[in-house]
RNA sequence: GGGCCUGUAGCUCAGGCGGUUAGAGCGCAGUCCUGAUAAGACUGAGGUCCCUGGUUCGAGUCCAGGCAGGCCCA
């Protein structure tokens, strides 16, 4: 004999403690190697890329929800047998890292960093990376996101480096790279200039600036002058032009003090004082007019001729209509002055600085100048008129310094040739969701130029040598750098390519034949995560296997932010290089806020901390939140809604298990033995059930294929719902009752068994099925369910996904079920209505349907209504009449393709009928009362004809009946009571009473017990009565009349006014 | 200024092809259950489906134009 049980489950589970308690029994059993090794063999591949993550400090909740998606279709695919690689990525090279160890080191600048020493600076970037890539992990695997943890990619490797070498390989034997002088926004703080990605969102704020009006005396003209306005004043001292838009009017002015001035004749409202218009002009006969610059005494200045030129970006909203240009100092100027060749002015360096050239505000930085130059404007008569200015302006990302536009030599790659290229290679992709495609294009139309460099010291050593004589070489790998090296070799040997190391380095200029270094600059940080499907793959060196498993089926980051950067980094790079998408399938999803919708933030407080969330909802819990989400929604995350998804979801799922077990070990149910029943042999209840499991199966594993997991979740509610509230909740008395489903064959009760085959199967195949959603609480009841009896796998992540059975699926008894579903809910509410609770059995149930056919469907079902309503007899009622006044509607899906525009005379012509009569024609023999439908019957309304299916009945309901609607539906209870139903009720109630006995006695569940009573006469009749349905229902052998013994339980009891005494015992 | 997305119950959100009386969860009100029990179930009250116009016999759904919010880019 089998001795061999289910584990008890507690169903007040600390869901946390367990998840614990699988994750170290995974790690002491090997678990998640054994399931990376699992499909090790199999020829289906599925190739998963990781977008890494920047390894700065430790994961917040937002970035489990993204891990979530990756683990939850790595596991789908592991589970259906594709082989996978699991592979990880951290981020680790950048500005990011390199601020964060600023901050612990406490350095400032560029010059600090210096002075520590680069070389030393650069190796804590490096232990720092590796220090959170460490945490991190832990924290991955606490999420369960398994992956092969000991094979994580680094942006940082070697490999990386050398892959990203290549690409601008490429990129420069096609003549892409260029370095270009341009006016871009710079950090004097970091001594960078941004991208454009960078401040394109996240880099603006809302700053007050002077605005200050200046006069441009116009030279020979006495007391005649441009009026500009800037909110920049030291850019004036680079000024060496002025624009005005050629079409909008400009007025010349004369004031209360005799002084002209020319500005737009729509801002003359910025003018101080009382003025008269001279004359009218448009702004093209401005041009050529020669001015005085404002710091013209300046050595830079000297020999700048300074006129006004055209421009049709001049703003009518904002200024005076004349614009000073310091086109070193502003992005627009600097266009302008490169399409008009005018000198440009660089007035600072890198550290915001006045350079060389500026007399006495050389060595000045640019923050401190603004009250020496308004003196010095006063003291030349020039200045006009200061006020603040409110307006959004760029300033640093990462420490808030305002920015400067600065003229700068960068190095970029020309998109020019590649635009058209990329945008067709990201049309080949699926995005996930759709309008990601769209975003991905209209980034790629407004990309400019990718500029690559940036002048600091972790990160990607760009591979540039630049020689004097104005000729520059691209290194595209380790070896070529070795070959062509003559001189440095040595200190770059048993390094990274990095900084400081690589600097010692020097190659031959091809041209000239002498000694050139590198450029000192570092490489953008979208140039390391974009080459990962290359790098991560072998690119370079295995080409074969690269080919295997490039490109990938699917990638996944959150969106915001990435069709700037990653998603067009990998494109970028894929299309230079392979003119081939690097990804099948791109899955993207929005962004995650607190409980309220408000963004989190760590200095707010309301960020919260992964740690935490786990210690205090449970993975699981979190998970499901994730998952059961439209990815394309922000996601507004707490303790609340984690709680909310585990009480609508995890809990009943356990529960139902909790149930399973609970019965499964009393009765000895053993899912190893071969007795079990034929599913067609089951009642329709059990085949129900699992015609739905089925259809789940085929529904959860059809959105996941297309990338909707929120779906599957959907339907995966539904169905732990539909087991748990009608088939377990019918199913109860069939666990309850005598008889095992155990071993001994011989007193095995057949629709018992069948009721444990049945829901065995549902559990074991939903743990399954949930696996990638919830591996812990799957794991946990997979152990107790399936390895108790040894079979199955070690592990549920080490089983395949379920398949469906399609010859299951029965969606007839489905839609039968659904039926008694709806037609028991609005008969309860008849009985909530009438005031009668359903422990008192009624006599009748009268059901009308809104389409006649459904009468076969509910036949099915009738018995489980009758039970579950406590009803006597259910009747289908044709004519209505009994209780109800008919009425009449027509059924516009049918009736409306028929008479098109002619429905509105239809529906007047139907006011005029009377719904009775129309009733009759539809049925067979209309003289019958309980007459059946004719088919074929033929209905005249006006001069409209119509057959049965272009109209609906429905009723109005009548007095002595409890009558509720719902849907077309109507559902009528008879409310008399006579003595027979009023004597079960009460027999109910003392089974009630009795069974609630039980509990407060502490008895177990299967325990036999004696009742004992003691009440009048009224009350012995209806135990009398019902005495052998009272024994069983409480498993009492006897029951027996008279006082209660001492020893037995005893309480006393009012049963419809009547008072009874009941005692039970053991 | 251009592009994209969103607008449905107090809140968070579902609503394949246009079709009879628009759904769920939470919250609220009331009731039940007590052999899944620190759970659970049921019933009820909540809707101008953002507005206007159009197509259609029929629009939450399709089209156009607004309004509001969000995102992306000038």
């Amino acid at each position: 004999m089998d001795e061999k049980s289910f584990d008890i489950v507690n169903s007040k589970i600390d869901f946390v403690m367990m998840e614990k308690d699988i994750l170290k029994w995974w790690e002491d059993n090997h678990i998640v190697k054994k399931y990376i090794l699992k499909n090790d063999k199999s020829s289906q591949r599925f190739s998963f890329i990781d977008g890494p993550i920047t390894a700065n400090n430790p994961m917040g909740v937002h970035h489990g929800w993204g891990r979530t998606y990756k683990d939850l279709f790595q596991r789908f695919k592991t589970m259906q047998g594709f082989k996978q690689r699991y592979q990880n990525g951290f981020d680790g090279q950048g500005l990011w890292i390199e601020v964060e160890v600023e901050k612990e080191l406490g350095l400032n600048s560029k010059r600090d960093i210096e002075k520590f020493g680069i070389d030393k600076f650069v190796n804590l970037c490096k232990d720092r990376v590796l220090r959170f890539a460490e945490i991190q992990t832990n924290q991955s695997i606490r999420l369960a996101y398994w992956m092969d943890w000991d094979n994580s990619y680094h942006t940082m490797s070697d490999e990386n480096n050398y892959t990203i070498w290549h690409f601008l390989k490429v990129c420069y034997e096609n003549g892409w790279v260029y370095e270009g002088t341009d006016v871009m926004p710079w950090c004097p703080r970091c001594g960078t200039g941004l991208s454009q990605h960078e401040i394109v969102t996240e880099g603006y704020q809302e700053i007050v600036h002077p605005g200050l009006y200046v006069k441009f005396p116009i030279v020979d003209k006495e007391n005649e002058s441009l009026l500009i306005w800037t909110t920049t004043p030291w850019t004036l001292t680079s000024n060496t032009f002025a624009y005005v838009h050629p079409d909008l009017m400009y007025s010349k002015v004369e004031t209360k003090d005799k002084e002209i001035f020319y500005l737009m004749s729509s801002r003359l409202s910025e003018l101080g004082g009382e003025y008269t218009v001279l004359s009218e002009i448009p702004g093209r006969s401005l041009e050529g007019i020669e001015y005085h610059g404002p710091f013209d005494e300046l050595p830079i200045q000297q020999g700048v001729k300074h006129t006004v030129v055209t421009s049709d970006t001049v703003s009518e909203s904002e200024g005076t209509g004349i614009v000073h240009a310091a086109p070193g100092a502003g992005e627009e100027d600097f266009e302008i002055s490169k399409s008009k060749g005018i000198t440009v002015i660089a007035p600072l360096d890198e550290s915001g600085m006045f350079v060389d050239g500026f007399d006495w505000l050389t060595g000045k930085s640019v923050f401190e100048v603004n009250e020496l130059i308004y003196k010095s404007l006063k003291q030349k008569g020039i200045f006009y008129r200061l006020e603040k200015y409110k307006h959004r302006y760029p300033v640093c990302w990462r420490c808030n310094t305002e920015l400067v536009f600065r003229l700068v030599n960068e190095w970029f790659i020309s998109m020019d040739a590649l635009r058209s290229q990329i945008a067709k290679v990201t049309r080949k992709a699926n995005w996930v969701p759709g309008f990601g495609l769209q975003r991905e294009l209209d980034w790629l139309n407004n990309m400019d130029d990718w500029m690559i460099s940036k002048k600091r010291y972790w990160g990607l050593a760009l591979p540039i040598f630049k020689c004097d004589c104005g000729h520059f070489d691209v290194i595209g790998s380790e070896q070529e750098l070795e070959r062509r090296a003559v001189e440095g070799w040595e200190k770059l040997k048993g390094q990274s390519p990095h900084r400081p190391w690589i600097d010692s380095i020097k190659i031959e200029c091809e041209k000239c034949g002498e000694k050139v270094s590198r450029i000192l600059d570092v490489g953008n940080p979208w140039l390391d995560a974009g080459i990962v499907s290359f790098s991560t793959l072998g690119y370079r060196n295995d080409h074969g296997y690269w080919k295997d498993w490039f490109p990938a089926d699917l990638i996944s980051e959150s969106f915001p932010g990435q069709f700037r950067n990653w998603f067009y980094s990998l494109l970028t790079m894929s299309t230079a290089l392979e003119n081939s998408e690097p990804f099948r399938t791109v899955f993207s999803y929005a962004l995650m806020r607190d409980e309220n919708g408000d963004e989190m933030h760590k200095s707010k407080g309301n960020a919260i901390w992964f740690e935490d969330a786990a210690d205090q909802m449970g993975v699981d819990a979190m998970r499901w939140v994730y998952i059961n989400h439209n990815p394309a929604a922000n996601l507004n995350f707490g303790l609340g809604i984690a709680d909310e998804s585990r009480r609508r979801f995890i809990i009943p799922l356990w529960n139902v298990y909790s149930f399973f077990v609970t019965y499964a070990n009393i009765d000895e149910f053993n899912p190893t033995l071969t007795n079990s029943i034929p599913l067609e042999d089951r009642p329709e209840l059990d085949r129900w059930i699992t015609s739905e499991l089925n259809e789940l199966i085929v529904a959860v594993t059809e959105s996941l294929e297309k990338y909707d997991p929120a779906n599957a979740c959907r339907k995966m509610e539904q169905f732990v719902e539909f087991l748990s509230n009608w088939y377990v909740r019918r199913s109860r008395r069939r666990f309850w009752k005598s008889g095992t489903a155990g071993p001994n064959q011989g007193d095995v009760d057949r629709d018992k068994l069948a009721a444990y085959n049945t829901l065995y199967n549902c559990l074991t195949t939903l743990t399954k099925l949930l696996a990638p959603f919830l591996p812990y609480t799957t794991e946990s009841m997979y152990q107790n369910l399936v390895r108790s009896f040894d079979i199955g796998q070690e592990s549920v992540h080490l089983e395949s996904y379920p398949v469906p059975d399609l010859y299951c699926i029965d969606t007839d008894l489905s839609a039968s079920t659904r039926l008694g579903m709806r037609i028991c809910s609005i008969g309860r509410a008849a009985r909530s209505q009438a005031g009668i609770k359903v422990r008192q059995p009624l006599q009748e149930l009268y059901v009308a349907l809104p389409v006649l056919e459904e009468k076969d469907d509910l036949e099915i079902i009738t018995p489980q209504i009758l039970e579950e309503l406590n009803v006597k007899k259910l009747s289908v009622v044709r004519d209505e009449m009994d209780f109800s006044t008919r009425s009449v509607q027509l059924n516009m899906s049918s009736v409306g393709p028929k008479f098109g525009n002619k429905l509105s005379d239809l529906k007047e012509a139907l006011l005029k009928e009377n719904p009775e009569d129309i009733f009759q024609q539809t049925r067979k023999y209309p003289d019958r009362k309980d007459s059946e439908l004719d088919p074929n019957c033929k209905i005249l309304i006006g001069n409209f004809e119509l057959s049965h299916g272009d109209v609906n009945f429905t009723s109005i309901d009548k007095p002595g009946l409890s009558v509720s609607r719902d849907a077309g539906y109507t559902v009528a209870i008879t409310t008399d009571i006579g003595i027979e139903l009023a004597s079960e009720g009460m027999a109910r109630e003392l089974v009630h009473k009795i069974q609630n006995m039980r509990r407060s006695a502490e008895f177990d569940i299967a325990d036999q017990i004696t009742t004992y009573y003691e009440c009048d006469s009224q009350l012995k009749d209806v135990i009398s009565a019902h005495n052998e349905y009272l024994r069983q229902e409480t498993l009492s052998v006897k029951l027996i009349e008279g006082n209660p013994p001492e020893s037995s339980y005893t309480e006393n009891h009012r049963l419809d006014g009547l008072s009874i005494t009941l005692g039970v015992k053991r």
